[in-house]
DNA sequence: CTAATTATTGACCGATTGGTCATTTAATAG
DNA sequence: CTATTAAATGACCAATCGGTCAATAATTAG
């Protein structure tokens, strides 16, 4: 017997979860969770509230939910950048040259937007925030101490502070971005860093 | 005839401006501007709807008092710190360490917050912004050039760059030390970085 | 066909939002 | 005293908030 991918008893759902998520997370995204109206969600997603509600919970559901896939997708972009690149170091240099030019599109970046927003009275963000910064934090560890071994970066320094300080300097020019510092400004800053450690 | 500090004609004013701002930025600092309902604002005021209308405008000009009350504030004590100091790199050294420690206080910065939840979005909050970011970034500026000339900091590095990368890095701190790292490891990154510098 | 199951719709809900205003109160001016 | 000025109060407002729900529609199971 064969398995059939067969439909589900019911009524079929008429939209598209991924798309749906998209457009909730650009909204998120744009304007952060509490200037964020369920209204508003309705407008992007093309769906009213009922159908928001029985598909995805409440407005909180319907974030973390938001939050999740604006982090896949952005690992995903990135890595797709990192493996472009030989060297370790080409590919921290485009990685951070990736991460920079997404966050100065006027919006940030997501999960600092989230973690400035609601991290301090929001356990469950702050939680999903952690698990993703750990997985971020041990990527980059990861690639200086490839950049190492093959001499690019100096062997002295340690990788986990060289993660730290790039992890904080990134989410500084996202912040930055947002009101004070240009695109150039802030991946020429950046690329000053990296610069310094080799 | 002696100028006598004399009151105004009418009622006069029961409550103490300063000490409303103060509990109004208090409010803002903490849950930011979407999230502070005009009832908490009341609560931690004392004072009526009416009464803070009359007085501070709507919620957006009393936000813009309160947000221009931390700047003053935040600049003015980190001033008392740095003139503690005597060598230029020292003062370099407090300032950051004076920064870093108030915003790992749970809140982050108001000024780091406002950028990423406003910035984009109100051009009032941006201009403010941009104002007391080039404030603070001329006299770091400043106080690294003055290292340089006392052979405390590398000459051939160029002060603004500098200046630049360390406001980026204490943005991402403030970021941060919200959901992600600890005093302790915000602290160490940062002295790190200006350790580099030497 | 009927029964069961799930999705869609939009009217509806109470609570809260930012904001206004007429009235009262407390002061000075003359 | 009266007149004038300004602050304080809290009732009041329309609009919006996040969220619910009964009615309807679309599908599969038998």
């Amino acid at each position: 017997m064969e398995k059939i991918a067969q439909r589900p008893v019911g009524r079929p759902r008429e939209f598209d979860e991924n798309r749906v998520l998209e457009a909730a997370m650009n909204a998120f995204w744009n304007k952060g969770y509490e200037a964020t109206s369920l209204a508003e969600l309705c407008r992007v997603t093309g769906l009213n509230k009922g159908s928001l509600y029985q598909a995805f919970g409440d407005k909180h559901s319907l974030f973390m939910r938001a939050l999740t896939h604006y982090s896949e997708m952005e690992y995903r972009e990135v890595m797709a950048v990192a493996v472009q690149h030989e060297s370790p170091l080409a590919r921290i240099r485009a990685i951070v040259r990736k991460i920079c030019d997404d966050a100065c599109g006027g919006r940030g970046c997501m999960i600092n937007n989230s973690m400035v927003e609601l991290a301090p009275h929001d356990p469950e963000v702050k939680a999903a925030l952690q698990t993703f910064g750990e997985q971020r934090m041990q990527g980059l560890t990861g690639v200086i101490g490839a950049a190492q071994l093959v001499g690019e970066i100096r062997a002295e320094l340690e990788p986990r502070k060289l993660a730290r300080q790039l992890m904080m300097t990134l989410a500084g020019a996202a912040a930055m971005s947002k009101g004070f510092l240009s695109n150039d400004e802030t991946n020429e800053t950046l690329a000053a860093l990296i610069d310094s450690w080799t």
